[in-house]
DNA sequence: GGCCAGGCTATGG
DNA sequence: CCATAGCATGGC
């Protein structure tokens, strides 16, 4: 599945790239980097001169998109890459996650509007502390509060010579020792307090989010709904993009507007049908289904790559 | 300046 | 149960 290209070689090591940096080839076809990291499941990752930059855990890494797959690069020792084929879900077959959606026009549509979309696979408290900070905002305002979080209050990680400064995102025990006033310089406006008791929840292990995948859905569901400030949007974004559930079925103004337009011809159906539609009409992989619908919707409507 | 953004809570029918 | 205002903030 994978080798190692670089790293290892003693021309790298003259050339004077440094002896730290690392570089794999994680082989893998039907893989759409760009739009996989530019789809609204992650807001920290960053384009330029041809490869994306950004934080997994506590690495630094750069991907680049190649006939061959995912080129990567990291800062920092250890062969081993498990951490990023995690992240990026590489081992998942694409083409029976396809085969498992409804076979009906819109679905036919989103999928040849964006063939090789794929789900990762994040931290569940970065991804949860993300989407708290997300209502009512556009992609590139939540970059910006992400973004000052980390700058402030994240953890600095190693990264190769010449690379710009990167953070981790911060541990929640880090945000739980601060006060909303903190969080509301950092623009997260009224979101601050619901940041905050969601730190402080995780802090205090009065929510467990590292065991919540192994609950079943309907309680993994109800924990996060505990919380103030997580609906049934956001939790279900949690539960999809962290905690592996892969029938979990976020419903936010393009996806309800992708149903209500593709399936129900531009009614308005009552918000109990069109939950009860949302729950049974996409099958097994419903989750991987409303991902290409959210991303087919935002293309249509011509909205800008970067959000 | 009005409108809207990967929503949720509180309040009123 | 359903509908709607209000909430901070910023870009168009």
């Amino acid at each position: 599945m994978r080798r190692a290209v670089g790293g290892s070689s003693p021309h790298r090591v003259a050339a004077g790239i440094a002896e730290a940096s690392r570089a794999t080839l994680l082989a893998v076809r039907d893989y759409d980097l760009a739009a996989t990291l530019d789809s609204g499941q992650v807001f920290r990752w960053q384009a330029a001169g041809g490869r994306w930059t950004g934080v997994v855990g506590r690495r630094w890494v750069a991907l680049r998109q190649t006939p061959e797959g995912i080129l990567a690069e990291t800062a920092g020792p250890g062969p081993d890459w498990s951490w990023l084929e995690e992240f990026l879900q590489t081992r998942v077959e694409l083409e029976a996650v396809l085969a498992a959606f409804p076979d009906d026009p819109p679905m036919r549509a989103a999928v040849a509007a964006c063939r090789g979309l794929r789900l990762l696979r994040q931290e569940p408290w970065e991804c949860l502390a993300s989407f708290i900070c997300s209502s009512t905002k556009r992609i590139t305002h939540i970059r910006q509060i992400l973004e000052r979080l980390c700058a402030r209050y994240g953890e600095p990680v190693r990264v190769p010579p010449g690379e710009t400064a990167a953070f981790a995102f911060p541990r929640a025990t880090r945000l739980a020792a601060l006060t909303e006033a903190d969080l509301r310089a950092c623009k997260a406006g009224f979101r601050a307090p619901f940041l905050l008791a969601a730190a402080r929840a995780v802090a205090s292990g009065e929510l467990d989010l590292g065991a919540l995948g192994q609950r079943p859905l309907p309680e993994a569901r109800q924990r996060l709904l505990a919380l103030p400030g997580v609906g049934p949007k956001i939790a279900d974004c949690v539960l999809l993009f962290a905690c592996g559930f892969p029938t979990a079925f976020p419903v936010d103004v393009w996806v309800g507007r992708a149903l209500r337009e593709l399936y129900f011809q531009h009614r308005q159906p009552q918000p109990a049908v069109l939950a009860r539609f949302a729950e049974t009409h996409f099958g097994p992989q419903a989750g991987y289904a409303q991902q290409y619908l959210f991303h087919y919707m935002r293309a249509r409507r011509g909205a800008a790559p970067e959000g």
